[in-house]
RNA sequence: GGAGGGGUUCCCGAGUGGCCAAAGGGAGCAGACUGUAAAUCUGUUGGCACCGCCUUCGAUGGUUCGAAUCCAUCCCUCUCCA
């Protein structure tokens, strides 16, 4: 049994479970800091778990071009080779096919993407992405799929669907690691009935659990949420549901009160070495002018390594002088508070106090 | 003492008669960021009653229809020779 699903609580649609995985067990609901090349950027293993990880993510397609993942097997596979002993996700390069559009060219068979680094053609199969996330051996891999831009015409959603569906079962055929599982992702765009047929199609392929892809994208929020109120309860209840790309604390929330058990998204990171810190009251722009003489911590009742031990004012100083102490600092908090508010979210399912919660957290948090 | 080079909008720096409120870079200010081509990108940076007007290119005076650009004097500065 690679991996397992333990739903344990419910509250309305909220749900509180334990993925089991090789690698440890990940409490639901859970939010996964993203390392696209093998690393959380700015931060370390040890400084991840101390802020409240459990589950990282990574990316196919950019450990194949780099470092290569004949390379990252040679090493003992990723958990060895970063020194990561808890359970990691590879996404499958599927959303490369979004992010990347101006430098692939989809077929029937796969995805040939010209690499953003050199240029050089690599051609991506549902086939040979199974073959790499295999070698990589995380512990859950993602299936292969095309992520549909926002907006796109009904036609075109419904033949990268189509594309989708092939590239899926083709992925469960060859996918035979034993100890990684192996989730699938629903499609669909913004459309209902081409969201609930991928629902449909997919989930009767049977997978260890469920990414909805192509969302947040682009679209407004209020697309999103209503996607996932008629998508939801379509999926089985007792798999994991993997919302793929989100993000914001409010939309974690929402997702959270939809039905959603598992997060990832590079907005923490991201903002983070912009300058930009999340806080239950919202963002909050470290870097801007106002905070130059503010000596309170980024978030007062926060309590994260930079906010346990440094100011608003010297933060945005190390910014402004583009020390990299500076971004790692808003790093930790961005992603203690992510995975501090699933916790609380979690724990609020458990006591079935998850609506209040819901309602105490809108009172504060401004978008 | 002698010879020569400079002083430009917050800084560096382009600009040698009209197309100059003045390139470009830096710094500053602000915005964006959601399965990472991102410590990135975008906007903005003389004033105002802002499709126009006013003030500004070391200072003062002059030439010209018109000057950051030409002339005179002065102030400051840098390099080299004694």
């Amino acid at each position: 049994m690679p991996n397992s699903f333990a739903l344990t609580h419910t509250a309305a649609k909220a749900r509180a479970g334990t993925l089991h995985t090789p690698h440890g067990d990940v409490q639901t609901p859970v939010f996964m800091p993203v390392g696209t090349c093998a690393s959380v950027k700015t931060v370390s293993p040890d400084e991840l778990k101390a802020l409240g990880a459990q589950i990282i993510l990574s990316n196919t397609y950019h450990l194949y071009l780099r470092p290569g993942h004949d390379l990252v097997q040679e090493a003992g596979g990723l958990h060895d080779f970063m020194h990561w002993d808890m359970p990691i996700l590879t996404d499958s390069g599927g959303f490369q096919i979004f992010s990347l559009a101006a430098m692939r060219k989809l077929s029937e068979e796969g995805a040939t993407f010209a690499s953003h680094i050199d240029g050089s053609r690599h051609f991506f199969s549902p086939e040979t992405v199974m073959e790499i996330e295999m070698a990589l051996a995380a512990d859950i891999a993602m299936c292969f799929d095309v992520c549909n831009p926002y907006p796109a015409e009904f036609a075109d959603v419904q033949k990268a669907d189509a594309m989708t569906l092939n590239w899926e079962t083709r992925c469960k055929a060859a996918h035979s690691h034993p100890r990684q599982g192996l989730f699938g992702i629903i499609q669909g765009g913004l459309y209902k009935e081409l969201r609930l047929q991928s629902a449909k199609d997919i989930t009767a392929l049977d997978f260890a659990g469920y990414g909805i892809g192509g969302l947040s994208v682009g679209e407004p929020k209020e697309l999103m949420y209503q996607c996932l109120d008629y998508l939801t309860p379509e999926l089985p209840e007792h798999k994991p549901r993997y919302l793929m790309g989100v993000g914001s604390p409010d939309c974690l929330v929402e997702g959270v009160a939809r039905g959603v058990d598992m997060f990832d998204c590079v907005l923490p990171t991201r903002i983070a070495r912009n300058g930009t810190v999340l806080t239950p009251e919202g963002k909050m722009v470290v870097r801007n002018a106002e905070y130059a003489h503010d000596f309170r911590p980024l978030q007062e009742d926060c309590g994260c390594y930079a906010c346990q031990n440094f100011s608003r004012a010297y933060i945005r100083h190390l910014i402004k002088c583009n020390e990299v102490l500076g971004i790692r600092l808003t790093t930790i908090h961005n992603l203690y508070y992510l995975c501090h508010l699933m916790a609380d979210m979690r724990q609020a399912i458990i006591d079935d106090s998850f609506e209040q919660f819901r309602a105490d957290f809108w009172k504060r948090y401004k978008v």
